[in-house]
DNA sequence: TATAATAATGAAAACCATTTTCATTTAAAG
DNA sequence: CTTTAAATGAAAATGGTTTTCATTATTATA
Protein backbone atom coordinates (compact mmCIF):
# COMPACT_ATOMS: atom_id res chain seq x y z
CA UNK A 1 0.00 0.00 0.00
CA UNK A 2 2.54 2.47 0.95
CA UNK A 3 4.98 3.81 -1.13
CA UNK A 4 8.36 3.51 -0.75
CA UNK A 5 10.43 6.55 0.99
CA UNK A 6 9.09 8.23 4.04
CA UNK A 7 5.48 8.88 4.89
CA UNK A 8 5.71 12.74 4.23
CA UNK A 9 7.88 11.91 0.54
CA UNK A 10 3.98 12.23 -0.75
CA UNK A 11 3.27 15.44 0.69
CA UNK A 12 6.62 16.79 -0.97
CA UNK A 13 5.95 15.18 -4.33
CA UNK A 14 2.35 16.63 -4.03
CA UNK A 15 3.60 20.42 -3.12
CA UNK A 16 6.18 19.95 -6.20
CA UNK A 17 9.26 20.46 -2.86
CA UNK A 18 12.15 19.51 -2.94
CA UNK A 19 13.40 16.89 -0.46
CA UNK A 20 16.93 18.44 1.08
CA UNK A 21 18.78 17.01 3.63
CA UNK A 22 18.28 20.16 5.75
CA UNK A 23 14.68 19.45 5.53
CA UNK A 24 15.42 16.06 6.48
CA UNK A 25 17.09 17.37 9.18
CA UNK A 26 14.23 19.49 10.68
CA UNK A 27 11.86 16.37 10.26
CA UNK A 28 13.82 14.25 11.93
CA UNK A 29 14.63 16.59 14.62
CA UNK A 30 10.88 16.98 15.51
CA UNK A 31 9.99 13.37 15.05
CA UNK A 32 12.89 12.60 18.07
CA UNK A 33 11.13 15.36 20.44
CA UNK A 34 8.11 16.41 19.10
CA UNK A 35 6.77 18.76 21.65
CA UNK A 36 6.56 21.93 21.05
CA UNK A 37 10.00 23.27 19.94
CA UNK A 38 10.66 27.08 19.15
CA UNK A 39 12.51 27.41 15.79
CA UNK A 40 15.65 28.75 17.86
CA UNK A 41 15.46 25.06 19.44
CA UNK A 42 15.01 23.49 16.29
CA UNK A 43 17.99 25.17 14.96
CA UNK A 44 20.25 24.14 17.74
CA UNK A 45 19.24 20.60 17.58
CA UNK A 46 19.79 20.96 13.51
CA UNK A 47 23.07 22.74 13.74
CA UNK A 48 24.39 19.84 16.22
CA UNK A 49 23.58 17.29 13.37
CA UNK A 50 24.60 19.18 10.37
CA UNK A 51 26.62 23.01 11.06
CA UNK A 52 25.95 24.14 8.22
CA UNK A 53 22.35 24.50 8.52
CA UNK A 54 21.28 27.71 9.11
CA UNK A 55 18.59 29.55 11.00
CA UNK A 56 16.96 30.99 8.04
CA UNK A 57 16.40 27.21 6.36
CA UNK A 58 15.27 26.44 9.41
CA UNK A 59 12.50 29.30 9.39
CA UNK A 60 11.80 28.63 5.52
CA UNK A 61 11.25 24.91 6.00
CA UNK A 62 9.74 25.20 9.17
CA UNK A 63 6.93 27.42 7.16
CA UNK A 64 7.18 24.96 4.01
CA UNK A 65 6.37 22.71 6.38
CA UNK A 66 3.28 24.51 7.65
CA UNK A 67 2.02 24.74 4.46
CA UNK A 68 2.74 21.21 3.52
CA UNK A 69 0.43 20.61 6.68
CA UNK A 70 3.27 18.64 7.82
CA UNK A 71 3.81 20.88 11.10
CA UNK A 72 1.80 22.56 13.19
CA UNK A 73 2.62 26.14 13.92
CA UNK A 74 1.86 27.06 17.87
CA UNK A 75 1.60 30.54 19.83
CA UNK A 76 1.48 29.91 23.51
CA UNK A 77 1.54 33.57 24.39
CA UNK A 78 5.37 32.88 25.13
CA UNK A 79 6.69 35.74 22.38
CA UNK A 80 8.12 32.34 20.27
CA UNK A 81 6.18 30.34 17.96
CA UNK A 82 6.36 26.88 18.68
CA UNK A 83 6.44 23.90 16.35
CA UNK A 84 5.03 19.68 16.74
CA UNK A 85 5.14 17.49 13.84
CA UNK A 86 1.82 16.73 12.74
CA UNK A 87 1.81 13.59 11.26
CA UNK A 88 -0.96 11.86 12.50
CA UNK A 89 -4.35 14.07 13.55
CA UNK A 90 -6.88 11.74 15.56
CA UNK A 91 -4.06 8.79 15.93
CA UNK A 92 -1.61 8.32 18.36
CA UNK A 93 0.62 11.51 18.54
CA UNK A 94 -2.40 13.70 18.89
CA UNK A 95 -2.83 15.74 21.47
CA UNK A 96 -4.89 18.99 23.17
CA UNK A 97 -3.49 21.55 25.44
CA UNK A 98 -4.70 23.45 28.53
CA UNK A 99 -2.75 26.48 28.79
CA UNK A 100 -2.02 29.12 31.91
CA UNK A 101 -2.58 32.29 30.37
CA UNK A 102 -0.20 34.31 33.36
CA UNK A 103 2.70 31.65 33.61
CA UNK A 104 2.68 30.27 30.17
CA UNK A 105 2.57 26.49 31.76
CA UNK A 106 0.84 24.33 29.07
CA UNK A 107 -0.26 21.14 29.78
CA UNK A 108 -0.85 18.27 26.66
CA UNK A 109 -3.90 16.17 27.57
CA UNK A 110 -5.54 13.67 25.81
CA UNK A 111 -7.92 12.52 27.73
CA UNK A 112 -11.69 12.91 26.34
CA UNK A 113 -9.85 12.67 23.14
CA UNK A 114 -12.38 9.95 21.60
CA UNK A 115 -15.13 12.15 22.19
CA UNK A 116 -13.68 15.26 21.30
CA UNK A 117 -12.43 13.99 18.27
CA UNK A 118 -15.59 12.22 17.02
CA UNK A 119 -17.86 15.25 17.46
CA UNK A 120 -14.83 17.43 15.69
CA UNK A 121 -14.68 14.96 13.11
CA UNK A 122 -18.73 15.76 12.01
CA UNK A 123 -17.66 19.65 11.91
CA UNK A 124 -14.91 18.78 10.01
CA UNK A 125 -16.53 17.31 7.14
CA UNK A 126 -18.91 19.70 7.14
CA UNK A 127 -16.83 22.55 7.35
CA UNK A 128 -14.81 21.00 4.54
CA UNK A 129 -17.51 20.73 2.26
CA UNK A 130 -19.65 24.02 2.92
CA UNK A 131 -15.98 26.21 2.62
CA UNK A 132 -14.77 23.81 -0.06
CA UNK A 133 -11.73 23.84 2.01
CA UNK A 134 -8.83 21.00 2.29
CA UNK A 135 -9.30 20.25 5.91
CA UNK A 136 -6.09 18.27 7.20
CA UNK A 137 -6.16 19.09 11.39
CA UNK A 138 -6.85 21.38 13.70
CA UNK A 139 -6.35 22.70 17.32
CA UNK A 140 -8.42 23.40 20.63
CA UNK A 141 -6.89 24.84 23.56
CA UNK A 142 -8.35 25.43 26.70
CA UNK A 143 -7.46 28.83 28.57
CA UNK A 144 -6.99 29.52 32.26
CA UNK A 145 -5.33 30.22 35.28
CA UNK A 146 -3.30 27.41 37.05
CA UNK A 147 -3.31 26.64 40.48
CA UNK A 148 -0.34 28.54 41.20
CA UNK A 149 -1.56 31.79 39.51
CA UNK A 150 -4.61 32.04 40.50
CA UNK A 151 -3.71 33.66 44.13
CA UNK A 152 -1.13 35.81 42.37
CA UNK A 153 -2.17 39.46 42.02
CA UNK A 154 -2.26 41.53 39.16
CA UNK B 1 -28.63 39.92 40.25
CA UNK B 2 -26.62 42.24 38.27
CA UNK B 3 -24.39 45.12 40.23
CA UNK B 4 -23.62 48.24 38.77
CA UNK B 5 -21.82 49.39 36.13
CA UNK B 6 -20.59 47.16 32.83
CA UNK B 7 -20.30 43.54 32.97
CA UNK B 8 -17.05 43.70 33.42
CA UNK B 9 -16.50 45.79 36.00
CA UNK B 10 -16.77 42.62 38.98
CA UNK B 11 -13.74 40.84 37.13
CA UNK B 12 -11.58 44.59 37.67
CA UNK B 13 -12.30 44.02 41.19
CA UNK B 14 -11.99 40.68 41.16
CA UNK B 15 -8.20 41.23 39.99
CA UNK B 16 -7.93 44.22 42.06
CA UNK B 17 -7.27 46.01 38.83
CA UNK B 18 -8.40 50.00 38.33
CA UNK B 19 -11.00 50.96 35.83
CA UNK B 20 -9.38 53.85 34.16
CA UNK B 21 -10.42 55.37 30.66
CA UNK B 22 -8.28 54.16 28.70
CA UNK B 23 -9.40 50.64 29.19
CA UNK B 24 -13.26 51.11 29.41
CA UNK B 25 -11.82 52.73 25.35
CA UNK B 26 -10.10 49.77 24.55
CA UNK B 27 -13.20 47.67 25.86
CA UNK B 28 -15.18 49.59 23.58
CA UNK B 29 -13.49 49.36 20.55
CA UNK B 30 -13.51 45.59 21.17
CA UNK B 31 -16.87 45.50 21.69
CA UNK B 32 -18.04 47.86 18.67
CA UNK B 33 -16.44 45.42 16.48
CA UNK B 34 -15.43 42.36 18.04
CA UNK B 35 -13.34 40.78 15.11
CA UNK B 36 -10.09 40.00 14.87
CA UNK B 37 -8.32 43.74 15.38
CA UNK B 38 -4.67 43.78 16.19
CA UNK B 39 -2.79 45.62 18.64
CA UNK B 40 -1.84 48.58 16.05
CA UNK B 41 -5.83 48.65 14.80
CA UNK B 42 -7.10 48.84 17.94
CA UNK B 43 -4.84 51.46 18.96
CA UNK B 44 -5.91 53.52 15.81
CA UNK B 45 -9.16 53.58 17.13
CA UNK B 46 -8.72 54.12 20.76
CA UNK B 47 -6.86 56.97 19.80
CA UNK B 48 -9.31 58.31 17.57
CA UNK B 49 -11.37 58.70 20.48
CA UNK B 50 -8.87 59.43 22.80
CA UNK B 51 -5.93 60.87 21.58
CA UNK B 52 -3.64 60.43 24.42
CA UNK B 53 -3.72 56.53 24.86
CA UNK B 54 -0.47 55.37 23.56
CA UNK B 55 0.67 52.34 22.01
CA UNK B 56 2.21 51.06 25.03
CA UNK B 57 -1.14 51.48 27.02
CA UNK B 58 -2.69 49.37 24.71
CA UNK B 59 -0.12 46.74 24.81
CA UNK B 60 -0.37 46.64 28.59
CA UNK B 61 -4.00 46.80 28.52
CA UNK B 62 -4.16 43.89 25.86
CA UNK B 63 -2.29 41.66 28.03
CA UNK B 64 -3.83 42.30 31.33
CA UNK B 65 -7.86 42.09 29.85
CA UNK B 66 -6.44 38.54 28.57
CA UNK B 67 -5.00 37.65 31.92
CA UNK B 68 -8.30 38.13 33.52
CA UNK B 69 -10.31 36.43 30.26
CA UNK B 70 -12.02 39.14 28.98
CA UNK B 71 -10.38 39.20 25.86
CA UNK B 72 -8.77 36.64 24.01
CA UNK B 73 -5.62 36.32 21.94
CA UNK B 74 -5.29 34.80 18.70
CA UNK B 75 -2.32 34.28 16.42
CA UNK B 76 -3.36 33.47 13.14
CA UNK B 77 0.00 33.03 11.85
CA UNK B 78 0.47 36.76 9.84
CA UNK B 79 2.47 38.01 12.24
CA UNK B 80 0.57 40.08 14.66
CA UNK B 81 -1.67 38.94 17.31
CA UNK B 82 -4.98 39.75 16.83
CA UNK B 83 -7.76 40.03 20.18
CA UNK B 84 -11.33 39.80 20.11
CA UNK B 85 -13.66 40.46 23.21
CA UNK B 86 -15.15 36.77 24.61
CA UNK B 87 -17.71 38.49 26.91
CA UNK B 88 -19.43 35.20 27.09
CA UNK B 89 -18.16 31.88 26.08
CA UNK B 90 -21.44 29.25 24.70
CA UNK B 91 -23.29 32.78 24.12
CA UNK B 92 -24.79 34.38 21.11
CA UNK B 93 -21.16 35.96 19.46
CA UNK B 94 -18.91 32.73 20.12
CA UNK B 95 -17.17 31.24 16.89
CA UNK B 96 -14.94 29.10 16.18
CA UNK B 97 -12.18 29.39 12.94
CA UNK B 98 -11.17 27.76 9.75
CA UNK B 99 -8.37 29.29 8.51
CA UNK B 100 -6.00 28.63 5.28
CA UNK B 101 -2.64 28.47 6.08
CA UNK B 102 -1.33 29.80 2.88
CA UNK B 103 -3.59 32.98 2.31
CA UNK B 104 -4.35 33.02 6.26
CA UNK B 105 -7.85 34.03 5.10
CA UNK B 106 -10.14 33.53 8.18
CA UNK B 107 -13.60 32.27 8.06
CA UNK B 108 -16.06 32.33 11.37
CA UNK B 109 -18.19 29.13 11.65
CA UNK B 110 -21.00 29.01 14.38
CA UNK B 111 -21.61 25.21 12.89
CA UNK B 112 -22.18 22.49 14.63
CA UNK B 113 -21.11 25.08 17.90
CA UNK B 114 -23.94 23.57 20.09
CA UNK B 115 -22.48 20.11 19.82
CA UNK B 116 -18.56 21.43 20.27
CA UNK B 117 -19.34 23.62 22.99
CA UNK B 118 -21.38 20.77 24.80
CA UNK B 119 -18.64 18.20 23.69
CA UNK B 120 -16.16 20.55 25.09
CA UNK B 121 -17.71 21.42 28.34
CA UNK B 122 -17.52 17.82 29.88
CA UNK B 123 -14.00 17.91 28.75
CA UNK B 124 -13.50 21.14 30.53
CA UNK B 125 -15.17 20.31 33.53
CA UNK B 126 -12.88 16.78 33.86
CA UNK B 127 -9.57 19.03 33.06
CA UNK B 128 -10.64 21.58 35.56
CA UNK B 129 -10.44 19.16 38.23
CA UNK B 130 -7.67 16.78 37.33
CA UNK B 131 -5.11 19.25 36.36
CA UNK B 132 -6.61 22.20 39.18
CA UNK B 133 -7.19 24.86 36.42
CA UNK B 134 -9.75 27.42 36.41
CA UNK B 135 -11.00 26.99 32.93
CA UNK B 136 -12.34 30.41 31.20
CA UNK B 137 -12.40 29.95 27.79
CA UNK B 138 -10.90 27.78 24.17
CA UNK B 139 -10.26 27.86 20.90
CA UNK B 140 -10.72 25.59 18.59
CA UNK B 141 -9.67 26.09 14.72
CA UNK B 142 -9.54 24.20 11.92
CA UNK B 143 -6.30 24.66 9.45
CA UNK B 144 -5.86 23.69 5.88
CA UNK B 145 -6.15 24.98 2.47
CA UNK B 146 -9.36 27.27 0.98
CA UNK B 147 -10.00 26.43 -3.00
CA UNK B 148 -7.93 28.79 -4.32
CA UNK B 149 -4.48 28.14 -2.71
CA UNK B 150 -5.02 24.38 -2.85
CA UNK B 151 -4.21 25.26 -6.43
CA UNK B 152 -0.89 27.17 -5.83
CA UNK B 153 2.39 26.44 -6.46
CA UNK B 154 5.30 26.09 -3.47
C1' DT C 1 26.94 14.07 -20.27
C1' DA C 2 26.72 19.05 -20.93
C1' DT C 3 23.61 22.87 -20.38
C1' DA C 4 20.03 25.56 -19.09
C1' DA C 5 16.45 26.79 -15.86
C1' DT C 6 14.77 26.77 -11.38
C1' DA C 7 14.77 25.92 -6.47
C1' DA C 8 17.23 26.02 -2.12
C1' DT C 9 20.64 27.97 0.87
C1' DG C 10 23.61 30.93 4.22
C1' DA C 11 25.09 35.24 6.03
C1' DA C 12 24.11 39.65 7.00
C1' DA C 13 20.99 43.23 7.16
C1' DA C 14 16.46 44.84 7.66
C1' DC C 15 12.03 44.63 9.70
C1' DC C 16 8.65 45.35 12.90
C1' DA C 17 5.66 43.70 16.64
C1' DT C 18 6.21 43.79 21.35
C1' DT C 19 8.60 44.98 25.83
C1' DT C 20 11.26 47.64 28.91
C1' DT C 21 12.85 51.82 31.10
C1' DC C 22 12.01 55.78 33.55
C1' DA C 23 10.06 59.93 34.83
C1' DT C 24 5.35 61.61 35.49
C1' DT C 25 0.48 61.39 36.39
C1' DT C 26 -3.57 59.37 38.24
C1' DA C 27 -6.49 56.65 41.21
C1' DA C 28 -7.76 54.62 45.53
C1' DA C 29 -7.11 54.28 50.76
C1' DG C 30 -6.75 56.27 55.19
C1' DC D 1 -5.72 66.14 52.08
C1' DT D 2 -2.04 63.15 52.18
C1' DT D 3 -0.06 59.01 51.29
C1' DT D 4 0.89 54.97 48.64
C1' DA D 5 0.68 52.13 44.88
C1' DA D 6 -0.90 51.60 40.20
C1' DA D 7 -1.17 53.34 35.51
C1' DT D 8 0.66 55.95 31.74
C1' DG D 9 3.39 57.93 27.60
C1' DA D 10 7.51 58.54 25.01
C1' DA D 11 11.54 56.81 23.61
C1' DA D 12 14.71 53.24 23.45
C1' DA D 13 15.74 48.49 23.43
C1' DT D 14 14.66 43.81 22.41
C1' DG D 15 14.45 39.89 19.75
C1' DG D 16 11.85 36.76 16.82
C1' DT D 17 11.18 36.52 12.01
C1' DT D 18 11.85 38.04 7.04
C1' DT D 19 14.35 39.93 3.15
C1' DT D 20 18.08 40.57 0.24
C1' DC D 21 21.44 38.90 -2.58
C1' DA D 22 25.07 36.28 -4.16
C1' DT D 23 26.09 31.30 -4.35
C1' DT D 24 25.18 26.46 -4.68
C1' DA D 25 22.55 22.41 -5.62
C1' DT D 26 18.86 20.07 -8.07
C1' DT D 27 16.00 18.83 -11.84
C1' DA D 28 14.79 19.15 -16.70
C1' DT D 29 16.34 19.30 -21.41
C1' DA D 30 19.15 18.74 -25.35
Amino acid sequence: MHGRGPWWQERFNQHCVRVTAAREVVINVLHETAEHLSATEIYMKAHAISPEIGLTTIYRTLELLEQMRIVQKFDFGDGQARFELLNNPGGKGHHHHLICVKCKKIIDYKDFINEEINCLGKTQEFLSEKYNFQINDHIVSFYGLCEECRGKKS
